[in-house]
Order: structure tokens, then C-alpha cells, then sequence
DNA sequence: TCTAGATAGTTCGCATGCGAACTAATTGCA
DNA sequence: TGCAATTAGTTCGCATGCGAACTATCTAGA
């Protein structure tokens, strides 16, 4: 409550965001994957054949948004969907050849951003802008809330 | 060096960005304002008349980006677009009445999300947050660099 | 068994913003 | 003076992801 010149953080994340979005992007073309589809790409390396649901909560997704990367990414061969055996109305979600090496990749360029991400950061001060980061999770729900 | 657990940063930081984005749009409902949009009412609030490079370098936008913007602003009668007299090429942009009483309350609004965004978290813990979010600027420029 | 409600995804229209390619006006310089 | 290079914006196609409304399937209870 102190009159302190509050830093406009709402400001610098969008563009935080968006400038790590978009040299993410310029990366893309080396091996034809965006940031979102790397997301897919490791929730799939971890769990293959995952629900489009149960991807779309890990990568904070609503339903339209996992239903439109899915069908890029299906698009680009990157994954296969195949319905569900024991249920009809889901699809689970495979890596293809083409996405596991595009997984494979991400994963070396995800290196290289986090240690741009990090360098000249203390542990203990990535720590709290992990936590920052993390808490806004809470502080603005999906959904109807307070 | 050491092994240590990587935060998944770049997933958080895109993650915060998207709650905090959804939050503010469904906000919008209430002044029909955007978080987009509200960015730009506050520089003209401060700078009313800036030519549209202007406020895209102060936005981080590239020429589509503010082009863009302008245009669903202009549509929504929040601002108005008059050629430059000296400059043929370039348009100056001004608040209508309805954009004046939208970026009161922006302004408004804003108050309510910084506190939201800085709540449980100490001056030293958010000055390090907007330290590193500041620094990403750096860290990821613009056209082509190393 | 039948049906009402819940659940999994899709589709539509929209906002956002990028890169590439473009138009039009201005400027620098030979 | 005259033309080449620069600069201000626009346009196009794209990726991303939202809310609202929809379809199809499944499930639970009367």
C-alpha cells in the first residue's frame, strides 16, 4: 500500500511471452515445430496415447484449443489419432516416426532456451519467478470463480 | 551444471500468460475492453496523437501487429485514426470520448490485477520477477541476432 | 429398459500477432 | 533535379487459443 511504482507486470509478461513465443518460432523452421506443438510433443513422449482431454489439461488447453493443435499437428504427420476402443466418443493421441524425431529435437532445443532462460538467475531466484509463475495458476482460475 | 530439476519454464511462463489473458478477456465483457486493446489506451493516455510505429515499438508490436489492433480499436470507436500532416505515409492516433472512458476503466482494472499478481509475494520477490521477465527482452531480441 | 444428464470432441467466429510481400511516401545523394 | 534506398503502414496466410453452441456417445437412475 505503500506508493511504491509498482512495475507493470502485466505488460512484461505478455511480452516475455510473446518474445519467447516468437524466437521459438523463428526456430520452428529449422525443424518444423512450434512451442505449442513441442508441448504435445513432450506430453506424448511421456504418456503416448493420451486422451485429447487428459493433453489438453497437461498443456492447460481448453477443448477447441487441443481439438485445432491436434489437427495441425495430425496435418503435419507429427501424430496419429485413433479412436478409443472403450469409448467412442475419445481419441487417443500416438507419436508418429516423423514425431518422435521432432521430439527428439525439441528436447535438445529445449536446452538451449532454458539456459537462456535462466543464466544470470541464481537457483534461488528462479525459484521464485518459478513460483511467481506457478501461483498465477491459482490466482486466476479457469472457469467461474471469485 | 549440477543435475538439478528444471523448472519447466517455458511451459509456466506460457501457462501464466494464457490465465492471465483469459482473465482479463473475460473482464472484457464487462467495458469491452482487451488486454491488447487496454495496452494501447494507456499509451495514448499518456501520449495521445502517437503515430502508430510509435505505439507499437512502445507495445512491442511489429507493423501487423499494430495495424491490426488499430484497426478492431478503430472499428470498436475507441480511437481514431487522422493522417499526419507532415508525413504522408504515417497516421497519428487519438482517443474518442468512448476510449477516454474505457481507459478510466482499464485503469481501474489494472489496480485490481496488480494486486492479484503481486499478493503474497514481498517487493524483493517481485522486483526479482520483473527483473527476469525484463530481461527475456534481452535475452530473445527482435530480428536477427546471435 | 428408457431417458435425462454428463462427457469427449468439433465447429464457428473472433482476437491476437507473426513473417513475407506489398504500396506509397519520403529522403539522401550523386 | 532525379532516382535509389529507406520508411510507414497494409495485406495475406498462418498459428494460437478463447467462448458459445453443437454432435455423438456414455452413464445413472426411475
Amino acid at each position: 500500500m505503500s506508493p511504491r511504482r509498482e512495475p507493470r507486470l502485466v505488460f512484461l509478461l505478455t511480452v516475455a511471452q510473446r518474445r519467447l513465443q516468437r524466437w521459438m518460432a523463428a526456430r520452428a523452421q529449422a525443424n518444423g515445430v512450434t512451442a505449442a506443438q513441442s508441448g504435445l510433443l513432450f506430453i506424448l513422449g511421456q504418456r503416448d496415447g493420451v486422451l485429447m482431454g487428459e493433453a489438453g489439461a497437461a498443456l492447460d488447453l481448453g477443448p477447441p484449443g487441443i481439438s485445432g493443435l491436434v489437427d495441425r499437428m495430425t496435418t503435419a504427420d507429427l501424430i496419429k489419432r485413433r479412436a478409443d476402443p472403450d469409448d467412442g466418443r475419445a481419441w487417443r493421441l500416438w507419436l508418429t516416426p516423423a514425431g518422435r524425431t521432432a521430439l527428439a529435437q525439441a528436447k535438445a532445443g529445449l536446452v538451449e532456451v532454458n539456459a537462456r532462460l535462466t543464466e544470470g538467475f541464481s537457483e534461488a531466484e528462479i525459484d521464485v519467478v518459478a513460483r511467481w509463475l506457478t501461483s498465477l495458476q491459482t490466482r486466476f482460475p479457469r472457469g467461474e470463480d471469485q
